[in-house]
DNA sequence: AATCCATTCAACCGCTGTATT
DNA sequence: CAATACAGCGGTTGAATGGAT
């Protein structure tokens, strides 16, 4: 079932976008600026769907896009970044100024995928493609608070794919655990702090960790309820 | 030149998370 | 607290393109 449609479709063009097309929403962003998706295109004179409108810009026309290929340090740090976050493309675009979601999403499928493949490298796990398949990834993020979560293959011990990585970070199902660490969260969200992804330590809103961060770059200090980082 | 096949990437679809009523 | 509306996300699709035959 699900949710209604979001637009009237019967009333509205797909496909490819026209440069008249792109003009409007352009000038239409350009005068009264993002938001309000659902009711742009009627504003804007579109015949489009208020999602659509949006992806054409997010992806395409927004004037900060990079666009271009991707460097050498940008396909490293993708890969990097996707070790510890998976397939979450937003997260990873957050990282990459300029670059879109869709563009990594794109971009590592087509390009990212093989030239790990050809390094011997699963792209989906981020382990040498011979070594036997495990059902959770748990990668090193420092002093772990949390238990370690039991993977089917007791005693084995996992090859870090980035030694120059401090992280000790569990990916998993949800768990009891999980539901136990929330009140903590929810407590530290109304006093007003957050935790440093880099260096596990709670800082008050607004101010920088100081320590050398994720990946050596300027570190993303953690809404604790999500991996936000824009 | 014509056809086939593989690759790329813009766009769509369905779902989830969050805010609002 | 439930229902609803909306924005955003990730997976998938399909048209366009380029290379091989």
């Amino acid at each position: 079932m699900g949710r209604s449609p979001c637009c009237e479709k019967a009333h509205t063009n797909k496909g490819a976008w026209t440069k008249e097309e792109d003009d409007r929403l352009i000038a239409h962003i350009k005068a009264h600026g993002e938001g309000c998706w659902r009711s742009l295109p009627k504003a804007a004179g579109l015949l489009r769907c208020g999602k659509s409108c949006r992806l054409r810009w997010i992806n395409y026309l927004r004037p900060d896009l990079k666009r271009g290929n991707f460097t050498e340090e940008e396909d490293e740090l993708i890969i990097k970044l996707h070790s510890l976050l998976g397939n979450k493309w937003s997260l990873i675009a957050g990282r990459l100024p300029g670059r879109t979601d869709n563009e990594i999403k794109n971009y590592w499928n087509t390009h990212i995928r093989r030239k790990l493949l050809s390094r011997g490298v699963d792209p989906m796990t981020h382990r040498p493609v011979n070594e036997k398949a495990s059902s959770n990834v748990t990668i090193s993020f420092g002093a772990g608070e949390a238990e370690e979560e039991k993977s089917g293959s007791e005693g084995e011990e996992m090859t870090p794919r980035f030694p120059d990585l401090n992280l000790d970070l569990c990916m998993s199902l949800p768990s009891y655990q999980e539901q136990q660490r929330r009140p903590a969260a929810e407590q530290m969200k109304r006093e007003g702090r957050r935790t440093c992804f880099g260096c596990n330590l709670g800082l008050p809103m607004g101010i920088e960790c100081k320590c050398d961060g994720l990946l050596g770059l300027k570190c993303g200090v953690l809404d604790y309820r999500g991996l936000e980082m824009k």
